[in-house]
DNA sequence: GTCTATATAGTGATAGAC
DNA sequence: GTCTATCACTATATAGAC
């Protein structure tokens, strides 16, 4: 199933998820991968090809297991959709790690290397929009500039908890219940705000 | 004034703003201070004992511009206390620049360094205590965790909308919009719920 | 205290065999 | 495609003169 390429960018999302996209040293990542550091050359051109490989990577995962869903289970309503949306960032799963610790990496790096800003800034429009059409679906009366306000404001929040919980400041129990209360105190804004 | 070991302090502190404590280089910093990179380790030992001293060097002057005030404008009632601490953060200022540059750039050090917690939960703890306590003041009947939940969203969205901002995300402006924004939808919330 | 070398080690990247 | 060497360069850190 997976080729060679494919284990080398899983290795990297590890690599990436504990040393960040600063620490990511080509020897550890080919020890991870179990190959020579030429075969990693020969694949990704250099360093910054595998970065942004990997970042893709993790993009394209992140597309998929944000719209996970259990088949058995039944379908969610708009308000649980929005909430599944957000609290399925906040996870111990392996997965959700790699990806939050590659997303907060880049936002980081992005502070200091402005060759990254434009990329984080599409993806992170893409994200701000998909959460204010969710809010929009349980508000449909509400105005386009607070609905976009508010997922700005819930995105935010949501990077944010993530660092405090990945930097070991915020037990990810407590990073999700202000996450969840943080939904409920926008969500009853929109209400009152006609 | 300044001596010496001020001078590469506030070097570093700027080196640090413009690439990040794992971007600085001895070397450009030695070059910022006009110094040779001998002195710098003269004074400081090692890497690590540059960026600790760095760090509480800019510890310590946040601490001085979050009290400062002018002297000429009337006393804040605590409301306008409140806004003007969380404020104050999102401000196009070499010196509010470079401190919270520093202090994110520590938070995304810390999810790989595990050394860097301890400093940075505490930190933090003192962060969100000040703001609830803040809280506090303007709604003296809300309950301790009610307050410390709002304090704790407020700073971790402040922590994600600074990221943004710093990272060409969010404009300035707009991340002062919708922090002050959220400041007032926890107050509402904090009214409702006795 | 401060400088000019310079030692030492790490790290990205390539050459060339298989 | 994959490996074993190895080069070239960068960065931390120190020695020793002033």
């Amino acid at each position: 199933m997976a080729d060679r390429r494919t284990t080398m960018l899983e290795a990297a999302a590890r690599v990436i998820a504990r040393r960040g996209v600063r620490g990511l040293r080509v020897e550890e990542l080919a020890a991870e991968a179990g190959v020579s550091t030429a075969l990693i050359y020969y694949h990704f051109k250099n360093r910054q090809g595998i970065l942004r490989a990997t970042l893709d990577f993790i993009n394209d995962r992140a597309g998929v297991y944000t719209t996970d869903r259990d088949p058995d289970a039944p379908p969610l309503d708009a308000r649980g959709e929005l909430e599944q949306t957000l609290l399925l960032e906040l996870q111990d799963s392996p997965q959700v790690r790699e990806n939050s610790t590659a997303w907060g990496e880049l936002r980081a790096s992005a502070v200091f290397d402005p060759d990254l800003r434009e990329d984080l800034a599409r993806a992170t429009l893409v994200w701000d929009q998909e959460i204010a059409e969710l809010l929009g679906k349980v508000h449909p009366t509400a105005g386009a500039g607070a609905l976009a306000q508010a997922a700005e404001r819930l995105t935010a929040l949501l990077e944010g908890l993530s660092t405090r919980w990945l930097s070991g400041s915020l037990p990810l129990s407590h990073a999700r219940t202000l996450m969840a209360e943080a939904i409920e105190v926008e969500l009853s804004r929109l209400s009152r705000a006609v």
